[in-house]
DNA sequence: CAGCGGCTTGTAAGTTTGCTACAAAGTGAT
DNA sequence: ATCACTTTGTAGCAAACTTACAAGCCGCTG
């Protein structure tokens, strides 16, 4: 898996191109959909430059030949064309609108993706797994993410708790004890009431693990700094992003604490999934016992 | 931007295919990764069949030649292993385990924005814009979605509500008027407090957009009724990724309401955005003020 | 400002790659 | 058992990509 996407690359090799490549630069820049299925000798016209230019411009900006620059290419469209491309602008149409909502969230997944600390995550899985009782706190966006995790987690049988308000953050913080697993979620990692939050936990000592945007003040409290980085969004229009990529790495976190329990965890699970779903239907407490026997 | 992935439809043609395409089929399925930068000869040599039935196996899924099978397959990869090909197993180390869960997600995602149908988000995003109150009711995942929504909505100047509890919405739906959008959120679309919920909402005259995993019950029973259709998730271990789709809808829908004001609201939320980080950093209310003077 | 050196770009040839026509082999039915 | 049909491989061809080389442009210096 190659580390920074093409048009990424693309951008910040812009200005070391020379003249023509930049011109080739500007067409695959305008609509890089239109020319993934381009051949080179077509992409040559379409740029007014000649064939051999091409293949330098390739390589310029890191790629293995045209062929290599081609599926790159590709790739780099499949997932969305970055934010940092395009921004939501008011005379979008729903299509438009639709297309770039959804880039811009792929594409930052998967810069989450490649960003990942896998050393930290491993690092928040055994602490998870070994604490009592887990604690979630966020505010905001950062607070959805809280709650989340309050859904999943408590399945494994370890209670969890996700206060809602900075003062009942606080108490919990205040209660915490050396088996707590206390999981602060900001992204700025700056919001000082988590901040002096999070310090009476670490007091108390609490294993800390921190889910923020980056080297901020949160992750240099947290015992475990967990980096999840998304995507600049500096538009207006642009939605708040970092939650997902937040879901996304508590859903992993989730999932390998499960991977690391036995089969009766997993059971449970099976019996807890197959009930509320009963539940949903609006049937009785026997009828779902009953259908259970049948399984 | 062509329809079906490529190994979604290499799975479904799959029976169709003759003896030796099907050996291709084996090798591009065992490792798709690996396939990607193969040339045609190299292909062919590693599923043991000759060149012109390379060729012949990519018209057979639905490819123009070679070229284009390949270009489509690095798309495809790029936005990860569909879920339906890869299931979390418990010896998948750290590593493995995030590629899964970070390719389910983008996937899933992926497959929403192929299948959303724009022309009901259109009328969806006419009826909350025209609305004097909104109310978001959802359960268990469902109802973190209807939170989010809650936090975003309001910063049009429309009131928002979102009860977490059953008794709390179906007050909602009952004092709910023709002018009140009420926003349904299942993704099983059957559970019976939420379809209760929305018949009162209906019977008082509210518009109901119900979004839901298909076609299912709360579907029929909304004015507007937007399918956000999730992969399945057999898997015990899969984490339901249907919040995440709802999510990015709910952005859609917050952002396209956004965009048919005029600049007033815009300005109100710029102004919030920087009060607000001012508040996370603890200052006072007074230098915030004066912070955006000087802004 | 003319000449020179380096860099940039295009021309042309070469090599690889993917495609197609055709023939051989296999398979099933009568 | 033979025939018709489907499937697969061989061989040649056309197109695409790459590389070597030469022409042109630009800036520098005498």
């Amino acid at each position: 898996m190659s580390n920074p996407p093409v048009l990424e690359r693309l951008n910040s090799s812009l200005p070391s191109l020379r003249r023509s490549e930049r011109k080739v630069a500007d067409v695959v820049l305008a609509d890089p959909h239109a020319v993934v299925p381009m051949t080179l000798a077509e992409l040559a016209e379409a740029a007014g430059v000649s064939q051999p230019t091409i293949v330098r411009f390739a390589n310029a900006i890191g790629c293995d030949g045209f062929h290599d620059f081609r599926i790159q290419l590709a790739q780099s469209v499949a997932l969305g064309i970055p934010a940092t491309q395009s921004v939501i602008e008011a005379q979008d149409g729903t299509a438009t609108t639709v297309s770039k909502i959804f880039d811009f969230s792929i594409t930052s997944l998967d810069h989450v993706r490649r960003h990942l600390d896998l050393a930290a995550l491993d690092s928040a899985v055994a602490a998870l797994a070994a604490s009592t009782h887990i604690a979630f706190i966020g505010l905001g966006a950062s607070g959805i993410v809280a709650m989340d995790a309050e859904q999943k987690f408590p399945l494994f049988g370890v209670p969890c708790s996700a206060p809602v308000d900075t003062h009942q953050q606080f108490l919990a913080a205040s209660t915490s004890t050396p088996t707590t697993a206390f999981v602060a979620i900001s992204n700025t990692g700056r919001t000082v009431s988590i901040l002096d939050t999070v310090r009476v936990a670490r007091e108390r000592g609490a294993t800390v693990i921190g889910i923020t945007g980056g080297k901020t003040p949160l992750a240099e409290l947290s015992n475990i700094p967990l980096i999840v980085e998304s995507l600049d969004n500096t538009d207006i229009y642009t939605p708040t992003i970092s939650r997902l990529a937040q879901l996304v790495v508590v859903d992993i976190l989730a999932t390998m604490v499960l991977l690391r329990r036995d089969g009766t965890a997993l059971e449970d699970i099976r019996t807890m999934k197959s009930r509320l779903s009963h539940m949903r239907s609006g049937l009785h407490h026997e009828a779902v016992l009953d259908t259970d026997r049948r399984t």
